[in-house]
DNA sequence: ACGCCACAAATATTCGAAAGTTGATCGCGT
DNA sequence: ACGCGATCAACTTTCGAATATTTGTGGCGT
């Protein structure tokens, strides 16, 4: 008898998997902003039926990533220039908040892992010879962010941070401005890390915050940024 | 040929209705935290078949108030006192913040509703003759406190908020001392009114985290809040 | 008696077809 | 030519049956 995968007790469910799917093809871009999500073709392109694609689609809408308008169906969500202010906004809360908790109960192990992690993204540029961002230096500059808020200690918090950075992510990668904001940002990275690991809670409030408007400004400020609307 | 409901435009889906209903049950405490939530069972009682159920249930999944285990089904959220001290913690953050900016940009349109909501709130008394919570009652408080936040100018904070609230009812209605904490809370909310009302943005912020304290620590204090884990 | 495997019942997941809704097009009357 | 209403096509939503997985049960060996 022959045991395709794994031996027992954790078959991934279809849902899952294509929520996965979905997910990376509209962080990343591939589905623009505003298309509409039509069933033949999701049913045709990722080789599923249509209950988990539906399901799917309504976790993603959930989290807002696309839009169901009732009996017209799905779409990839809008991007505009409000709600990238939005989305800012909210992140440096979040993130701002998420660091002074951390600072309040991290541990050695906590700093241990900062240290590591800054260590490891200076190791690496951001660019790859061709000038597009190198997907390696990309996990490695998530490692960090995540090791920053990695002992605040509140799921919570966790989970809102990662619903926002999904956002966040989904509009860098839109812009043509990408691996410009892939810039040098190591010194930037250094002095935050130096800040949180030194516990100087204000200080790395104040860095986090300058640090996600950074980025945004360069996105918000010559970028087309289309505005995918279709709002109507 | 009859048109039993609404002429064009706007009928409602299946799936939406049955989330409202699911939401507003599990919230009301009528499903219990940790039940199993089997179909068989669900279509009896809802009277729908299993597509709109599932989204929906998919839906309360992303927002937590049910969880998703692979293969197993859905259950509704377990509660718990850590839990409690974390919704607790994120809806002082994100309602001081809410209060803040709406203190920055409020018009006088803003400030008239509030004034308004604390005028018919205090008109009428919380609890009923047979000292159970008067849903009227409920409304405008729950009306004054949106007032208060309707000025934030920002989607996503009203979003998380909106979350946060159904939780923190939830815990609310499943308290033996809900209508306890229905105590009078008339001074709080005026005093709460007055310093937003006056753009005193430090003093509402101190306000409104004392105020969602206090409902917390009647229900953590000497609650059994039967730690309906089903944790394995 | 205990653990372990195989089998069976219960349940969740997925598919494909049926029903309902939208909005687009065509034709009619003015 | 223009607006209005009916018909049709495209699509979403919902259902019921088929498939896969988990869970409970009984029997076997030690």
């Amino acid at each position: 008898m022959i045991m395709t995968s794994r031996p027992s007790g954790e078959t991934r469910t279809l849902m899952a998997s294509v929520y996965d799917r979905l997910r990376s093809d509209i962080v990343d871009g591939e589905l623009r902003p505003g298309a509409r999500l039509r069933f033949e073709e999701l049913k045709e392109g990722y080789g599923v039926g249509l209950s988990p694609l539906r399901e799917a689609l309504t976790r993603l809408a959930a989290e807002k990533l696309v839009i169901l308008e009732e009996h017209k169906g799905f779409r990839v969500a809008p991007i505009s220039r409000s709600d990238l202010r939005d989305l800012l906004m909210m992140r440096q809360e979040i993130e701002g908040l998420g660091i002074r908790r951390s600072i309040e109960r991290g541990d050695d192990a906590w700093e241990g892992a900062i240290v590591a992690a800054i260590h490891a993204l200076g190791k690496r540029g951001s660019l790859t010879d061709d000038g597009r961002i190198d997907p390696e230096w990309e996990l490695r500059h998530r490692v960090f962010h995540d090791s920053l808020v990695a002992a605040c200690d509140s799921p919570r918090l966790l989970l809102f941070r990662q619903q926002l950075t999904d956002h966040a992510d989904r509009y860098r990668r839109l812009s043509h401005h990408y691996p410009a904001a892939g810039r040098d940002h190591l010194s930037e990275h250094v002095a935050l890390s130096e800040a949180v690991v030194n516990r100087q809670a204000a200080l790395a409030d104040e860095l986090i915050r300058a640090h996600l408007a950074r980025t945004v400004e360069i996105l918000l400020a010559d970028d087309d940024l289309q505005e995918s609307g279709m709002d109507a």
